[in-house]
DNA sequence: ATAAAATGAATGAACGTTCATTTACTGACA
DNA sequence: TGTCAGTAAATGAACGTTCATTCATTTTAT
């Protein structure tokens, strides 16, 4: 079994038992049972229980960025690009549900109390948004005098709590797609310069 | 000594600790020491440890919307009332910078973990938001196609993420105030029917 | 045969909660 | 006014459980 395999098997698990129960209730014995390994095995592997979470951080939103981007690669115009980004950061919460409770509670419990782990990925994976408006400001798409510093924290603020909404509550609450053509229709308006239109 | 007196004392000093090394890291005996009294007291108080933590919810979120009701009741634009209650969730980030953070931080936990706690006080808070939209929306000022309450989570979502990246990182960050005009900005553009202007 | 990988029982520190004891308060009575 | 019984409030040491981590031993691969 090559050393990759259980990595991402304990990685796999964790990210599992951490959405279910959370950080600090999930016990190591729990992802050792889900992996399929010894308690003992998970110390050949990680450091420690926080090193568990810090891997996953860097690892699994390094794969969604390149794919992210790679979708917006291929278009021309900021507003849709922006649409993408949208529909793909809220299809990524119904596609990997696990994955997306873990990244959004934990992300930022982490961010908060490990002063020294500055949460490089998830600043790449934001700096996404404030790209796209650079590019649709030099365009003259989008309003120039929007902060794309603070547009970017507004707009991925907007998404994440409509998923953290669709995971509490899958159900009742609006369905995906149509939040995300609603979200980004609120912002493309926000954003559009008035005379373009 | 009033029985309040302490009952407060412990609930300031929950929300200093719980600011600061986050529910799980807490420990009952730094709240207590805190709070001048013996760990025994807290438990004449609450009923464990979870139980400060909704309290303080209930009660200082309890505290928050009648302040935030006062004041957008006095207005009648709602493009008005929606600044508003902008600046008001902002300020209050600075204004009581620990609370903000256990409340931004703590009470998405406790929505996720305790299945049994519906947080009515949360909900009654953001459905100020839609509240004023549904206005907005009857009196022809915002678009009809927009939905309340998608929109409502869009923009207490972007308003929270702002706070988030104020609370982690005061100094190298926007003003607080220059962020909400921006983000007020955006969103009244988003909403606003094209026609009025 | 040797090394590397994996195991899982044992360890020990951490900490929420309890409860036997102490302290503070109240008002009745001389 | 001073004493004291009765009650409520507060205390904090001790308890018991939980669980991350370790490491002596076993298994697997070469």
């Amino acid at each position: 079994m090559r050393i990759s395999d259980k990595h991402q098997k304990i990685i796999d698990a964790a990210v599992n038992v951490f959405a279910e129960k959370g950080f600090f209730n999930a016990r190591i014995s729990d992802i050792a049972r889900q992996a399929g390994v010894a308690d003992g095995t998970i110390y050949l592997y990680f450091n420690n229980k926080y090193d568990i979470l810090i891997s996953l951080f860097e690892e699994e939103i390094g794969k969604i960025i390149l794919e992210v981007k790679k979708l917006i690669e291929k278009e021309e115009d900021p507003r849709r690009m922006l649409e993408i980004f949208i529909a793909q950061h809220l299809g990524l919460v119904r596609r990997r549900k696990s994955l997306a409770e873990v990244l959004q509670m934990e992300l930022r419990q982490s961010n908060k109390f490990m002063r020294e782990y500055r949460n490089t990925k998830f600043i790449e994976y934001i700096d996404i948004i404030s790209a796209i408006i650079r590019k649709g400001q030099e365009m003259g798409v989008f309003r120039p005098e929007v902060k794309p510093g603070i547009a970017k924290r507004a707009i991925f603020g907007a998404i994440d709590e409509c998923a953290r909404l669709w995971i509490l509550n899958p159900d009742t609450t609006y369905d995906i797609n149509e939040t995300a053509a609603q979200v980004s229709r609120i912002f493309l308006a926000g954003l559009e310069q008035p005379s373009v239109q």
